[in-house]
DNA sequence: TGCTCTACGCGGAAACTTCCCCCATCCGCG
DNA sequence: CGCGGATGGGGGAAGTTTCCGCGTAGAGCA
């Protein structure tokens, strides 16, 4: 139901920028990567299988408009990466994207969004994903990264040029190898994460203190305590940040 | 500076559905109509090109990130169609719509939208465009859509088969001829839309007031009209509506 | 075992908003 | 001319926001 609040906690990762260098160090390779395309937009895809058709090393093997029946496309197709769009209508990404890793251990999701929000990318990266691009990025940088995440080992977050760029100011030097990108909203507790995304849906604080079973003053207290951590002057303005953020959907 | 509230009002347009048909009754065409796609995801350019290369009738001869150069582009490239996004980073797609049509008024462009919002609908009417399409939209939809409009007279307005489905419940029978898609938003004045957009963007009823240069009380009058005309029920919700139709991003 | 820190829940209080009335003016229209 | 809609604004009760501060409980640590 809650979109952000992927279920397991991903273990220590290295956090990798995809090099948006072409084909060099690809050496030791299958023959040809097997990827699934997930994506509402058929004319996106589309430019996928031109581009990678174009690479040479990558093979789109089929195609879904939301992710509603990925387990079962997944497997049918077996690929070996699937490129998962965020904003889809239907089941929840990050959702089929833990059950994917869950039912389906070898396959590598790799999400692939129009927006690079910080709520996205700690889902993304809590929700066991391989990677995460924006689809402003670079064509060689997704063949890239696609090309990166296949021959990766376990526990690899690729990140696309442009995801990386905005995820912190510089990290400076090249594979960057952190635990998990740090987002501001990861300065939140649980309970606080719980009432932005309330907030964002545009409930009052009683309805909010209802649902939580607490009283207003509480929500008034949680509310003030977001507020500060993430330096916004007025409830009108977490609920866009909370919407921007995609905790909450407009 | 206003994204919805688009300067000149078209005359009266007939306002067509794409026949999602692929090349049956073109039958007088030029040798390929030149089409320029302004879209800051180069796949998805990519996955145009693709298609339009099968399709076999129609040219890509520019591609743009951003409509920052549009109108420099279109005066070099002299295409005979625009394929633009509206959501990009840069200056607004309506204004830039509308510029060009009044500086190149042989173009004519179709809007290519992620996202199919009252908002979006109403202001590419209302900029003179010649259709509007959603990025979900069959690509053969998409071909047949830019033909159609290339090969069209002035005036018409085509909408893609996603786009009108969710304009009007069921309009029936073939090609629609109404003035204008009607939407939600048709049913406010201007100024409600203006104080609907500054809601949008998160600004309290007193600030509002000082940008309108209006007592605060004014805009209190103003938000419950809107809100009855919209049968909303909080300023949350409001503001939710404002940034779902397109009036003000998150 | 005790200390500290933080998350959490809540009370009080001043200022502000919300959202429901009401009214006057202006302007276009049949 | 009267009507209706757009616009600008007043009154006011109920609710919200946004500050405080205070107490408790659990986590981490030494």
């Amino acid at each position: 139901m809650s979109k952000p609040t992927a279920k397991a906690s991903a273990p220590a990762r290295a956090v990798k920028a995809s090099a948006a260098a072409g084909p060099g160090s690809g050496s030791a390779s299958a023959p040809g990567v097997r990827v699934l395309c997930v994506d509402d937009h058929a004319v996106l895809v589309e430019g996928l299988k031109a581009q990678f058709s174009i690479d040479g090393r990558i093979a789109v093997v089929g195609r879904l408009g939301s992710a509603e029946k990925l387990l079962e496309e997944v497997a049918r197709l077996r690929p070996d990466v699937v490129l998962l769009d965020i904003e889809m209508p239907g089941p929840d990404a990050f959702e089929m994207a833990d059950r994917l890793r869950h039912m389906h251990a070898g396959v590598r999701v790799i999400f692939l969004s129009a927006h690079i929000r910080d709520g996205y990318i700690s889902s993304a990266y809590r929700c066991g994903a391989w990677g995460y691009f924006a689809k402003s990025d670079d064509l060689t940088a997704i063949c890239a990264g696609v090309m990166e995440v296949a021959q990766s080992r376990e526990g690899t977050f690729v990140l696309g040029p442009k995801v990386r760029q905005r995820c912190r100011p510089a990290p400076a030097g090249g594979g960057t190898r952190t635990a998990a990108p740090a987002t501001p909203l990861d300065s939140l507790t649980a309970r606080e994460i719980e009432v932005l995304r309330l907030i964002g849906k545009g409930l009052s604080r009683t309805e909010i203190a209802e649902q939580l079973s607490r009283s207003a003053k509480t929500i008034d207290g949680h509310q003030e305590r977001i507020m500060k951590k993430l330096r916004l002057e007025s409830r009108a303005e977490l609920m866009r940040f909370a919407i921007r953020e995609g905790l909450a959907e407009a």
